[in-house]
RNA sequence: GGUCGCAUAGCUCAGUUGGUUAGAGUGCCUGCCUCACAUGCAGGAGGUCCCUGGUUCGAGCCCAGGUGCGACCACCA
């Protein structure tokens, strides 16, 4: 047969094949071909992005699903895409730009927007070219893009129907602003650093007006005084009860401003009274609105103070609160300086310290929305895996607050909203209008666009054609799964059931497995600032794309962070070469006529180690299914791993041998017929975990292939004729044999190559010792296999087989005394502690009254053998040292 | 402040419903280039299953409390 090389190389293999799967179009999902549909769509990737390994993860886990269920004959669609991810990309276009010199508003809105298109165009989208290293099996002619003609219109239809439901509606609300981005951010966009950040409090006196001594407010942004337009206590705080209704002095601004009563004040908390600033926080803001508060904007979008800050006009607001804390200081109004851990939110794109800013903007009025969304995981028809995501999920969806989803950006979707300015109308249109519909005036569009998230809640139907009802939708929609990691529930999971409900009346997806993350090996994040991710392009280069799947996949379990090291690929690498070299061995011994053995072999002619893998292979096929069916990926490569290596290599390859390579051409037959089945099915399992290796080695296979890639080839099923417990045991009982002879040969220093005799008490029954006494010869290097009948050695056994009976290993005058009384000495210390364990149970009685029978008689039997044992050994012990 | 997760061999981690002697990979020690594979083969050493208490005949597993680490949420200025 054919020549394999000696050492596994991906390299020579991995393009080859995926260039075959491409070409023969076998990752298209057809609308045409009838029967069950899988479809799963992958969380686009930001086009900017670059490959690393919570995507190689994420999209690991998303191929095996995909390609394992293609293989069990479902018309599977694995939507591919990206995002356009608007701040980032405008923020690497604006870089790019900066190089030249240029700001993004030297070239003015239209041309920007064209150079990130012409960027997107160029050198967007290469973590897609990544992915195809990686083995992605998604339907690359459907690639779709957050900003392409389609989605774009899905996007404006969406939002004109909710606008048009008053589901979207414009306010003046406190938001959180980036003043580096100059743009608004939702909620989830603003991460509060863990556990704060330094800062301090500080104590600042407010005079009353009157020149009495008026109170002291705690606060951790000096600066937003220059705003202030009233204070708070608690109405209950009897200790301001008296400043009620009155006015203190604003120190530094010289303004009189009231003292308010507000339950929202924690008299416990700082000095009990609170400074208000309703247009820079959002407590204050609603403060502000109860009681009647002026708002008073302090800053500029960029964070420097404006004109309304008086002295401190000009300046950044770091500065100012420097300059403020200096000013009260030499005034005598700073009470006290403490230090402070501050709750800080930064813009998750540029970490820049988020200003709450009151502004106009969009939102999305959120809790209707969430309504069948919290009924579809509560009655099941949504499921988390792990499920404790449940918990996390509703309790955003029950404290839902509306979704701002206006950006000051110019990269984007433009908010479809326009207003005329000669009646004042405001509308929204789905498509561009040029005049107004009411007065026929020029009306003008709203210059922001809308949040990124805005597109990706419709993915998995926008990219199937929505709001058109496509072939596609009706055949693939809504999908199975969704592999995602955690950490964006908030983000778009939730929002994609909302708007999978609100829009077309159905859950976007059934299950949502979500995918551990992937720490450095010291449990950090992997990150590009931090510099701990290594370039899987790299490691695909060094140790294969199959590798480092099964590598990722086999340390991931459900719901637990997962630390990855560049040297674990080393198990994948190892494991792919012993696959390799499992495949060369069998190829070596196979003929090309022995396709027409290729399927499952007629038990009749097989030999006992044949019968034991089939039946292996059985226990295999089945505990990978039900491990994949339940998203247990890693139990399902480990299961896989245990039997190719544990079983296939370490004893079915070893066990073949003596009928490869003996005259019985009958055996022969069979294990050449057995050995062809092995290998099918296995590359067949493992296909969806190792997709080149597998289909390199399927292809040379001396089989006849129902199909021309193994890609679309049947995943295994269980046969259950092929179950044989009996082959199973005595294979069992060989094993024990042989590793007891192998342990007796280390432990006593016997060499290789000197003979053994060994002596079996076939209690078992004589057939079941010769049935593997060649078997035995070979694996442990025994020279003569002897069947004992009633007589036995005086000595105690070297071991006793459960089923066969006991071993006497005979050592012929090669032995070292003294290494021969260690054992024993060792062995009878590990009895006696043993059965001291037995017996301490065995004397309680109330484990003998209470314990089930079959437990209690277990530990008797245990009992009598222990002893039996100590004794043996401890004559046999005298023995030796008279 | 709230919610959730984790703690098992030197390291990284499995351990499904409580039940013989708690496993794997890696590292370490010993012996092997044995005709598929040294990216390998055979054998071995190594564990107070975080602590305390409880339930049970029986707990790595269930319950309570504690300690340590981590994640997420939150309107403590």
């Amino acid at each position: 047969m054919a020549e394999l090389p000696k050492t596994y190389d991906p390299k020579t293999t991995e393009q080859r094949w995926y260039d075959f799967w491409l070409a023969g179009n076998y990752f298209h999902a057809d609308e045409t071909r009838d029967g069950p549909t899988y479809s799963i769509v992958i969380p686009p990737p930001n086009v900017t992005g670059v490959l690393h390994m919570g995507h190689i993860l994420n999209n690991t886990l998303q191929d095996v699903l995909a390609r394992f269920h293609r293989m069990d004959g479902k018309n599977v669609l694995w939507m591919p895409g990206t995002d356009h991810a608007g701040i980032a990309t405008q923020n690497v276009v604006e870089k790019q730009l900066a190089k030249e010199g240029l700001s993004r508003h030297d070239l003015g809105r239209e041309q920007f927007v064209e150079r990130v298109w012409q960027w997107k165009e160029e050198k967007g989208g290469v973590i897609l070219k990544q992915l195809k290293r990686l083995g992605a099996s998604c339907d690359w002619e459907r690639e779709r893009f957050t900003m392409d003609e389609g989605l774009s219109h899905a996007v404006r239809e969406v939002f004109v129907r909710l606008y048009e439901k008053g589901l979207i509606y414009r306010g003046q609300r406190i938001i959180h602003w980036c003043p580096r981005c100059l743009t608004a951010l939702a909620d989830e966009e603003a991460v509060t650093t863990e556990g704060g950040e330094n800062g301090s409090l500080w104590h600042i006196r407010y005079p009353a007006a009157d020149g009495g001594p008026g109170l002291t407010v705690a606060t951790t942004r000096p600066e937003t005084m220059l705003g202030d337009t009233g204070i708070a206590v608690n109405p209950d705080d009897e200790r301001y009860a008296h400043l009620i209704g009155k006015s203190v002095m604003l120190p530094l601004m010289q303004r009189q401003i009231p003292v308010v009563a507000d339950a929202l004040v924690d008299p416990s908390f700082g000095t009990g009274a609170v400074k208000v600033t309703p247009a820079h926080d959002a407590n204050d803001f609603e403060m502000g609105q109860r009681h009647g508060l002026e708002s008073m904007c302090i800053m500029e979008p960029s964070g420097v103070i404006n004109a309304a800050g008086g002295i401190y006009a000009g300046l950044d607001r770091f500065e100012a609160r420097q300059r403020v804390v200096a000013d009260l200081e030499a005034q005598g109004l700073l009470d006290k300086t403490e230090p402070y851990r501050v709750p800080v939110r930064r813009c998750y794109r540029c970490e820049t310290v988020v200003e709450p800013y009151l502004s106009l903007q969009w939102f999305v009025k959120m809790q209707p929305l969430a309504v069948p969304a919290l009924k579809a995981i509560n009655d099941g028809t949504l499921r988390l895996i792990p499920e404790r995501w449940n918990g996390v999920y509703l309790h955003w969806m029950e404290n839902i607050r509306d979704w701002c989803i206006s950006r000051q950006l110019w990269w984007g979707h433009r908010i479809p909203v326009w207003y005329c300015d000669a009646c004042s109308h405001e509308f929204a249109a789905r498509t561009d209008p040029s005049t107004c519909p009411q007065c026929g005036g020029a009306p003008r569009q709203d210059p922001d666009v809308l949040d990124t998230w805005f597109s990706s809640w419709l993915w998995p139907f926008s990219t199937m054609g929505w709001p058109q009802d496509t072939a596609t939708l009706r055949r693939f929609y809504p999908t199975q799964t969704l592999v995602t990691a955690a950490d964006i529930i908030f983000f778009w999971v939730a929002r994609m059931v909302m708007a999978g409900y609100e829009l077309t009346g159905e859950c976007p997806f059934q299950d949502v497995y979500l995918n551990s993350i992937v720490r450095d090996g010291q449990g950090r994040k992997m990150s590009k600032s931090l510099g701990n991710s290594p370039d899987p392009i790299d490691v695909i280069d060094q140790y294969g794309a199959d590798a480092l799947r099964f590598t990722v996949v086999s340390i991931a379990p459900v719901g637990q962070d997962v630390r990855f090291d560049l040297d674990k690929t080393e198990f994948g690498r190892n494991f792919a070469n012993k696959i390799w070299n499992a495949a060369r061995f069998a190829l070596m011994h196979l003929q090309a006529d022995d396709a027409a053995h290729g399927d499952t072999p007629a038990p009749a002619v097989l030999g006992l180690a044949d019968r034991w893998i089939l039946s292996r292979l059985q226990a295999v096929i089945e505990e990978t299914r039900s491990a994949l069916a339940a998203y247990r990926f890693n139990d399902a490569a480990s299961a896989l791993y245990r039997f190719i290596w544990g079983e296939v290599c370490d004893w079915y390859l070893e066990l073949s041998k003596p009928a490869l390579y003996g005259a019985d051409e009958a055996a022969k037959q069979a294990a050449r017929a057995t050995l062809t089945t092995v290998l099918d099915h296995t590359m067949r399992l493992l296909h969806p975990f190792m997709p080149f290796l597998s289909e390199e080695i399927w292809q040379v296979l001396p089989i006849a292939r129902p199909t021309a890639t193994i890609c679309i080839a049947p995943y295994p099923h269980v046969d259950a004729t092929q179950r044989d417990a009996d082959a199973e045991a005595r294979v069992g009982q060989l094993i024990d044999t042989v590793g007891a002879i192998r342990n007796i040969r280390a432990e006593l220093g016997i060499a290789p190559t000197t003979g053994l005799a060994v002596s079996i008490a076939a209690d078992g029954g004589a057939e079941r010792v010769r049935a593997i006494e060649d078997f035995i010869k070979v694996l442990a290097k025994v020279q003569a296999v002897e069947l004992l009948g009633a007589e036995r050695p005086s000595g105690e056994p070297s071991t006793v087989v459960p089923g066969l009976g006991e071993v006497f290993v005979s050592l012929r005058g090669v032995v070292d005394p003294a290494a021969v009384r260690e054992r024993l000495e060792k062995d009878l210390a590990k009895a006696e502690k043993e059965l001291k364990g037995v017996d301490a149970k065995l004397s309680r009685s109330d484990f003998v009254d209470k314990a089930p029978v079959d437990v209690v008689d277990k530990e008797r039997a245990k009992a009598t053998a222990l002893r039996e044992r100590q004794a043996k050994l401890g004559k046999h012990l005298d023995v030796l040292r008279a």
